[in-house]
DNA sequence: TTGCCAGCCTAACGATCGTTCGGTAGTCTT
DNA sequence: AAGACTACCGAACGATCGTTAGGCTGGCAA
């Protein structure tokens, strides 16, 4: 039905040339790794000729640094997005859920471009990944801040562990969870749940 | 000092051949990734030829497949060790933090053999990730079995998110903690503390 | 002393890689 | 109608890849 020759603006069109590079090529860097996937790969996946591809990208390399920045825009705007929906009387874990949520859920719609982060980041290039870094410092500072908010009493170093042991536990989903259904935000309440109250409350155990 | 000329069995030892090159090859298939990593390079920081490897190898895919292996023998051997360590009146918080110490430990103990499983691993060739997967299952099966007894109040499905989640949380740690001293422990203790608790018995709010 | 073999070597193979060059077909501007 | 520009293509470049063939050498076994 997608086949039909009535072409129109809708939420997945048949893409062309550039758009069409960048989700095949973030696809394939995510499946099978930066190195492993060759440009004539892409091409392939594109339908067109390698050569057709340095049209539109000056390099592989400047091809993956636009995939990352796309990527890390989509997580940057999903937590301003999450921090501008929260009601005024929201409570700490209400917050660090909404924004949690927000991150998982930029993390599944963009799938390729953002779980990138994740894994293709640390084995891109220098140069790749030294481009990378403005961006990603600042989403990392944006949930530094956030957490700093919501847990006073801590002391910073357990709050930077907090941090990135929260990180490890949301972006280590992209390997094992299948986002069906709006089961998205059931995945930041169970995460948020176990983090805030702790196994022990869950299970009438005591510590 | 160790360019003496006597030769004893110590820690470590000048390596040769096969564990050299064991040992080279999985830090550099951790720092730079496995299709990054030629066996020229491999062969150089072994201080050989790249024909020699073949003396040892059958390919480069073996020699990965090899580095896997030791790598899940690792975790596996510190989770046997970990169950036997415990006092016969450990309760379930206490098991928790042994066998996530122990998991930890293994991690930066034998770092680049251990973590590739983290960052490594999702790239491999098809056919090596086929020949860990049986080993990785199993250890995957110690830890189902663990957080069974510990949380028989949790149905399964929250069951396996936390142990994905705390898997996230642990692994990630790769790349981001130095274990300087004896701080292991402490990480694993933090941890712990977060999961079986929660943040909010740790910064005194409510939830 | 001889023969063997582990351990390493040099040299090279074919394949594949990212990339470049010089086009061509279609569309839009003037 | 003529030129310019976008989007693509076929063909090839040099570099690098994993791998192999064949030879040298020093120490151990017979």
């Amino acid at each position: 039905m997608n086949t039909m020759t009535v072409v129109e603006k809708s939420p997945i069109p048949t893409e062309h040339g550039r758009d069409r590079i960048l989700r095949v090529a973030a696809d394939l860097f995510l499946s099978r790794g930066y190195a492993e996937t060759s440009l004539r790969t892409i091409a392939e996946a594109a339908e067109m000729r390698p050569a057709s591809i340095y049209h539109h990208f000056e390099s592989k390399d400047a091809l993956l640094t636009e995939i990352l920045a796309i990527g890390m825009d989509a997580v940057t705007t999903a937590f301003t997005a999450a921090k501008a929906g929260l009601a005024e009387n929201a409570d700490e874990r209400d917050r660090l859920q909404a924004h949690v949520a927000g991150h998982l859920r930029a993390l599944f719609a963009n799938q390729a471009f953002t779980a990138a982060h994740v894994t293709v980041f640390p084995f891109a290039p220098a140069d790749v990944r030294a481009a990378s870094v403005p961006q990603r410092d600042e989403y990392e500072a944006l949930w530094t801040t956030l957490l700093t908010q919501l847990t006073p009493g801590l002391d910073s170093d357990a709050r930077r562990l907090t941090r990135l042991a929260l990180f490890g536990a949301m972006n280590s989903a992209v390997q094992w969870f299948d986002p069906t259904e709006g089961a998205v935000d059931d995945l930041a309440a169970t995460i948020v749940d176990t983090l805030w109250n702790g196994l022990a409350t869950r299970t009438g155990a005591t510590s």
